[in-house]
DNA sequence: CAAGATTGAGTAGTCAATCTTC
DNA sequence: GAAGATTGACTACTCAATCTTG
């Protein structure tokens, strides 16, 4: 086998560079929302999920799968999100531990308002800076890095 | 034009495969190394940039260059660290408004006692999966990235 | 007044414990 | 006992205000 132990130069390079990547890209999408619309980045990922689900309702546990929070935080994010009047909370008729979660007009209104913008800032600093083919290399290399991970260990790490 | 108002399915689909990697694999990598070596990403990598500064020494605000931390963030930070011992402030001679922040013999011996793991686990869920092409194609796509960024404002959203 | 840095208040995320229902 | 979900305590991050020196 070749050295183990350390990343030699280019793969030094690439993990730098993914990490610089993560951490700048969603910070200034998620920045640029929160000041123009006053919806963080969770907020946003929440309200997407359910305008797309039908009825603009999900379980709990299906919503907490979708956007990989981790259950608490889930939980801790839509109480907040409720107060705020952008998400509700129902029981479930057919399973009493579960609880749905509803999008509210307010809540529907807020994520139409939202949408336009925050996609012009996706394509302005993400999108428009790669061709076709970094933009399919990248879902490649996200579902290999997938299948690594859930092959390796289902739930280190993830929403539990 | 094209239709810049939506994001198009090859779009979609790139942007949400960065969204799901950028969220795992930093996630993953940082609660192994918490749970096995008590230290966060964000220990991590301040602990880095030290150890491979000369002396182990640097001043706050190059800290905060290299690792992109905002500076109050940072500040906390250093603050915790300095209470587990890890790393020590120092006054700046040429410059009395500035600090230094030193490496201690236990922060340097946290980082060497970490390194090999945290390797082991970046290797295991990013590099190794993933073809000498397609890193590459990542330090492109961050560098495009970077540039776009700087490019449309160098402020926004970074370490002030 | 600008640069380097710290502080405090408020908000968000994590972990373990808990509660109820299947 | 396990699944669905919530809670509380603790830790971490953000933003604006502050302090000091150049």
């Amino acid at each position: 086998v070749t050295q183990r132990k350390w990343l030699d130069e280019r793969e030094q390079r690439a993990w730098r560079a993914f990490l610089t990547l993560q951490d700048q890209v969603p910070r200034r999408v998620a920045s640029q929302l929160q000041r123009e619309k006053g919806l963080s980045g969770p907020d946003y990922e929440v309200l997407v999920q359910l305008s797309e689900a039908p009825g603009g309702r999900m379980r709990s546990f299906e919503l907490g799968k979708a956007t990989h929070f981790e259950k608490s935080r889930l939980s801790h994010h839509l109480s907040r999100m409720a107060c705020r009047g952008l998400v509700a909370r129902e029981g479930c008729p057919t399973d009493n531990r579960g609880a749905f979660v509803v999008l509210t007009d307010k809540g529907r209104a807020a994520i139409e308002d939202a949408a336009p913008v925050h996609v012009e800032h996706v394509r302005r600093w993400f999108i428009d800076a790669l061709t076709r083919d970094e933009l399919d290399a990248l879902v490649a290399i996200s579902e290999k890095v997938a299948t690594r991970m859930a092959e390796d260990d289902p739930d280190l790490g993830a929403a539990k």
